[in-house]
DNA sequence: TCCTCTGACACATTTGAATCGT
DNA sequence: AACGATTCAAATGTGTCAGAGG
């Protein structure tokens, strides 16, 4: 274990949403991220902060795109609805952080940002980008792996963190309008397209045909499209469930965690009724970590929404849990865990106890991992169907014939999925069966 | 015909090198 | 010579839109 005796107590951590208002914002929508061949960043683009880290550890922090669920979409009428089976998952790659590997200090001094993530519909995609169906629903998971090299991770455990409002449908071109709107709104490049902006030209002569265009092809747009109650309403039907239901935005401030997307409703139906924790339901802040457990090392999941279920909580809870949506891992099953107390603020810019740091600047090796991306296909549940790409409603079979053989067949898949998140997180004997996936088998920094 | 995807386009920000002044 | 501020051009990131293609 590269990171020493300590490698296996890496509890406290927590790791907080940047922006999360902004996150909300569209979530309530129904984020939409473009995907292009090339590849295109995301926005509002990943950002987070990281708190009890072990200051002189060296850890590395990892992205990757986990599908929702396993259905295809289509955007009919103004509103999500389901088009079919979720195609063959793509290529699974996860982005590097580009300062990878750096001490905890480096991480927690100030916020990290996935600014340079890409997202790509190119499954033949040579520049590391996250290869992405469009039509599909995803969210980022984070990884954190104490490990001094990239080398180490494999044997490293991680802890994985997600934020619910991240979800997205991945699309070629925007579909909801609203989406298109608060992209111009917020995102500085795209300056260019806003109403009071300088852009004269583009927009005047252009805007009202697309929009006519788009209203042709909705068909039945609302005349008062600026009602986001409506909105809500007309979103998602295809995944409506109670959506009649949905409280006016005001009320929905108060339990915004409830409800603050039909997505959101949704995932969090069945996380109250399929969460083996029984965890809160309003506390939809679903987290997903793997945390090492001397025998079995069972994964732990609660759920999080502005607030969190530990005792230690009130960090997450005074900071509002309305400015960052906030997780704070645990490590329940390991007793011995460091001494580092996340609660008070970390000094971490000031000299290390560690002694001399190397503190590696931004390293130019952003870059991916082939590894196989677990599943969180039932959000109550631990998330991590760890070498599925679907969730327990596909066929396990489809992925014994991987077909063409365009993208690496998964792992054998077996139906507890607590052993393949160990699998995942560590990596004690099965070496055969890893080495047919190495690690780092595809990067591209 | 419908739906999705692609590529060119105009406009914006970001980045880094070059220049200038202190 | 060293440093910081400013300028400028290239690179890059955006949404738009027409059209291709399944």
């Amino acid at each position: 274990m590269a990171a020493g005796p300590d490698a296996y107590l890496q509890g406290n951590i927590r790791m907080t949403l940047e922006d999360p208002e902004l996150w909300r914002t569209f979530h309530e929508i129904g984020t939409e991220m473009i995907i292009t061949k090339p590849g295109r960043r995301m926005f509002p683009h990943c950002k987070v902060n990281l708190t009890g880290l072990i200051p002189c550890a060296k850890y590395i922090l990892l992205v990757d795109m986990v599908p929702e669920d396993g259905f295809r979409y289509k955007w009919n009428k103004e509103k999500w609805e389901v088009a079919g089976k979720a195609e063959p998952q793509p290529p699974c790659r996860t982005y590097l952080h580009p300062d990878s590997p750096a001490p905890g200090s480096h991480w927690m001094k100030q916020s990290v940002s996935f600014l340079k993530l890409k997202l790509t519909n190119n499954t033949l995609d040579q520049h590391g980008h996250i290869i992405l169906h469009s039509m599909h629903r995803y969210h980022p998971r984070f990884h954190i792996v104490q490990a001094d090299d990239l080398f180490s991770v494999r044997w490293s455990v991680f802890q994985t963190f997600t934020f619910p409002e991240t979800s997205f449908t991945a699309v070629t071109a925007y579909q909801n309008t609203k989406i298109t709107k608060l992209k111009i709104d917020h995102n500085p490049f795209a300056k260019g397209f806003r109403e009071e902006g300088t852009n004269k030209k583009r927009r005047p002569n252009k805007s009202p045909s697309c929009l006519e265009k788009r209203q042709k092809m909705s068909d039945m747009r609302d005349s008062e499209e600026e009602n986001p109650q409506d909105f809500l309403h007309s979103s998602y039907e295809g995944y409506d469930g109670d959506e009649a239901e949905l409280p006016k935005k005001k009320e929905v401030d108060d339990i915004k965690e409830e409800r603050y997307s039909p997505w959101t409703a949704e995932r969090e139906h069945r996380a109250r009724t399929e969460s083996p924790a029984g965890a809160d339901a309003r506390d939809l802040y679903n987290a997903e970590q793997l945390v090492p457990a001397p025998a079995s090392y069972p994964l732990y999941r609660f759920h999080e929404y502005g607030k969190s279920p530990s005792p230690s909580s009130s960090v997450s809870s005074s900071n509002g849990g309305s400015e960052r949506g906030s997780f704070e891992s645990r490590v329940p099953d390991v007793a011995t865990v460091p001494d580092h107390d996340s609660s008070k603020p970390h000094d971490v810019a000031g000299p290390s106890p560690c002694g001399p740091q190397h503190l590696p600047g931004p390293q130019d090796y952003p870059g991916v991992l082939n590894m196989t991306v677990a599943q969180a296909g039932k959000p109550g549940v631990i998330g991590h169907h760890i070498y599925s790409p679907y969730n327990a409603e596909q066929p396990l079979g489809q992925w014994s014939n991987p077909g063409p053989a365009q993208y690496p067949p998964p792992h054998h898949l077996t139906a507890d999925y607590t052993a393949q998140a160990v699998h995942h997180g560590y990596h004690h004997g099965n070496v055969a069966e890893w080495s047919q996936y190495p690690l780092f088998s595809y990067s591209c920094w």
